[in-house]
DNA sequence: AAATAATGAAATAAAATTTTAAAATGTGTT
DNA sequence: AACACATTTTAAAATTTTATTTCATTATTT
């Protein structure tokens, strides 16, 4: 349990009528009294500032600022972080939007995490580092994930071929082969271009790796390594942020991985020894 | 889980010599630092009292005191080292990829929820929900923030104009006039074409927004409105992804607040109330 | 060479602590 | 019960310590 908090109540029977006021302000109220000054306490406590002092050295500590500390400290324990899970609606202001989105955010990559397969990601990894050529497809918003991935590849010397286009994307895969791989980004597996796509990855003989949500789907049976993101309640319909936050940490797992496969050769060049400004990203 | 010290770590790259000095003390000797004054740390670190207190301003805590608290808060959860801290090696597997990868996402994400100026983010929303036209661009990779944008604006019938070519870009916003909006990405806020558009933007009386990660370049000098992302430690040269998620978080964010200033009209085609599958994203 | 940024010393402001004197409470004596 | 005396509690004021701002100087960039 709390330590000073603890101490507080330990004393109920010790202190003076002042120094319970002050007592039960601060058992009420700790995390306010951690950012109040002894005039601000003395003030919302009705006492006097020699009061707040006298009431730290009472419980044996030896400054309100010490105590202020010790409290904060002490606050943590029970501050299991805030989850803002309750959904978004016309009520809320701004600061509980980034509360909510972002705590969400946070939530789904940690999820996705833990119920990653590391045998599919490895998977992944060794198709796409002994690959000829990779050509990524991302579904409609989904896009962006494909493309990040393409210039992330496209910087390692890794040839990648995308398309925003669905028919150019479907010109250029019609010369898949064997020794190539099929990239897909649908969070539902059911997008009727990503499978359109992995019907003539099948039929080339071309392997297929498939970024999804949904647990279920055609898409599913058509692909050879499935990645899946941890799925989200979602509260908007329109754009699934998190899962797409969750598709590009994957993506950047895939590819941080691709470049430990290429090892020494590399490594200078992609992790940043030394100088981490000199090279732009933007 | 250790905000500050992750903060700290986080801003390595924006400090100036005696700021370095300062942050490197402060990392090492946490819990010593809670119970020290200005003068103190000053003389533990061979600098000055003004110094320390301009540490705090630049992490974005407002004085020494809250930071003190902020550290005091966070020292207990320090006993469990949290793997995010060290960098991504070439001897590790596959799941300590995922353990790095993903605990850094969430990491930058909590960070920035804590940093974001709210009333910038306001401004944010109530320009675009008020402009006429809105201009986003993306340089380089940050492109697809501009594009995830553009898909949402977009859809909830916000006039935007987004292209991936800068010069095509170049001869939209020249058009711009003062009941528009320009939308802006740049992590270094350095790229040459984004300070063009800025520059454009001020000749033309349009506001412009700046969604950015450094905190000092040329572009922060030349926007109306500046989003800050939290820095993140850089250990791998190509693709800041975690500036990305954050970017992206930022933008699901201003999304929202937008849905929320248009209100009930659109609150059933946007919030997900009873059917969530109906309308894909993919 | 001019402009810009970084820095610490000194001045100022704010906060914490101690001192002090008055008020309240308690104790013993008649 | 009434009084004197001692003790405790209290808050206002004085003091000390700590935090913050200002400003002139030095370093760095452009």
């Amino acid at each position: 349990m709390v330590q000073v908090l603890s101490i507080v109540k330990s004393y109920q029977n010790e202190f003076t009528k002042t120094e319970k006021v002050v007592a039960d302000f601060i058992l009420e109220n700790p995390s306010i009294v951690v950012s109040l000054t002894t005039k601000n306490l003395a003030v919302q406590t009705g006492t006097s500032e020699a009061a707040i002092i006298r009431f730290c050295k009472r419980i044996g500590i030896n400054s309100f600022t010490d105590f202020k500390i010790a409290l904060a400290k002490d606050l943590d324990f029970n501050k299991e972080e805030p989850f803002y899970d309750s959904p978004i609606q016309l009520e809320d202001d701004t600061q509980d939007l980034v509360n909510k989105i972002f705590s969400r955010s946070s939530q789904a990559l940690q999820n996705t995490s833990q119920l990653l397969s590391i045998e599919e990601l490895e998977k992944a990894i060794d198709l796409i580092h002994s690959a000829n050529r990779v050509y990524l497809y991302g579904a409609g918003g989904s896009s962006i994930v494909a493309q990040d991935f393409t210039l992330k590849l496209l910087r390692i010397n890794i040839t990648a071929s995308h398309h925003q286009d669905i028919h150019v994307q479907m010109m250029s895969a019609a010369n898949m082969n064997k020794d190539d791989v099929l990239f897909v980004v649908s969070t539902s597996g059911e997008t009727k271009e990503v499978l359109e796509l992995l019907t003539v990855a099948k039929e080339r003989g071309t392997p297929a790796i498939l970024l999804t949500q949904k647990k279920k789907s055609k898409a599913r049976n058509k692909a050879n390594v499935i990645l899946d993101t941890s799925l989200e309640e979602q509260s908007i319909r329109i754009g699934t942020t998190a899962a797409r936050l969750t598709q590009l940490a994957i993506v950047d797992t895939l590819f941080t991985g691709i470049c430990i496969r290429k090892g020494d050769k590399i490594y200078n060049y992609i992790f940043d020894t030394h100088d981490a400004t000199s090279r732009r990203n933007d």
